[in-house]
DNA sequence: GCTTGCTCCTACAGTAACTGGAGGTTGTAT
DNA sequence: ATACAACCTCCAGTTACTGTAGGAGCAAGC
């Protein structure tokens, strides 16, 4: 172990895979901590914002939404509390997750019988057109 | 049948179960045309604009976005066409929507099988932070 | 005729989570 | 000395609305 040096904001974003302005983003967020400047203005950064940053990372391709992943990275700093809060975080997104899914196959399912109706002749006789002009033959 | 009388926005809104803010919102993205006004300045609509309106929420139900609403719009509104590029539309769409299934899935399987791994202890070893903090612990 | 209250008007801010760009400075390598 | 990359701040744009502020019109009741 290693250079635990300073990393400027391209350093940081290549190690985490994330776009500056995305960096920037989160620090005006508040979930990256303003970070220190050099004399010019540039922002320094250290391990451990690679580490907080890559918590993030992580937690945004879990899909959990900025707001949770706030009260995530609040949570895993006091490593002393029960992890009942965390857990209970996870399962409300997966509610969510289970929701989101549902109503897409909800779609998918009415959205194939459309799509199964099309005879394929004109707009005329079109069954999509129908369906998506409920009754307009009044 | 019938008083194809003037409605108002409210009329409209009521009909088509639309916010009136929406309305003009499609108004303003050129998916309804422009109102005809009365002397003081207020929207007047017919049956017609009842029933486009009607075609543009039933489409949004079925999830496709604006961009493909005012295609299909267009298109419906030429009957002696091929229905071949409604048909395209709508299986553009529903590739989409077995792209958001999938991923969602994908999401799903791996949120759920880090909660799994959640054993009820305090924040220290709480599996779903050491997840979502990889390799924290250089 | 007047007031009350509902509906309407325009215009703009806010939502989620970034992304991209303009316009300008700094650091570094040749 | 001069490129050129990388940095800076600020701001507009994305999707599809929703809500609000501030003001005017209209219909009904008294």
């Amino acid at each position: 172990m290693a250079e635990a040096a300073h990393l400027t904001i391209g350093d940081l974003a290549r190690q985490t895979g994330t776009k500056v302005n995305t960096i920037r983003f989160y620090e005006e967020s508040g979930l990256l901590p303003q970070a220190e400047r050099t004399a010019s203005g540039r922002r320094v950064y250290r391990d451990a914002d690679t580490r907080r940053l890559a918590f993030i990372r992580q937690s945004r391709n879990l899909g959990f939404p900025l707001d949770a992943v706030r009260e995530l990275l609040t949570l895993a700093d006091d490593a002393n509390q029960p992890c009942e809060a965390i857990d209970r975080i996870a399962r409300v997104h997966l509610a969510e997750i289970d929701r989101k899914i549902a109503d897409l196959s909800a779609l998918r399912t009415e959205l194939d019988r459309v799509i199964g109706s099309c005879s394929h002749g004109t707009v005329a006789d079109c069954k999509i057109i129908e369906t998506l002009a409920p009754r307009a033959h009044e």
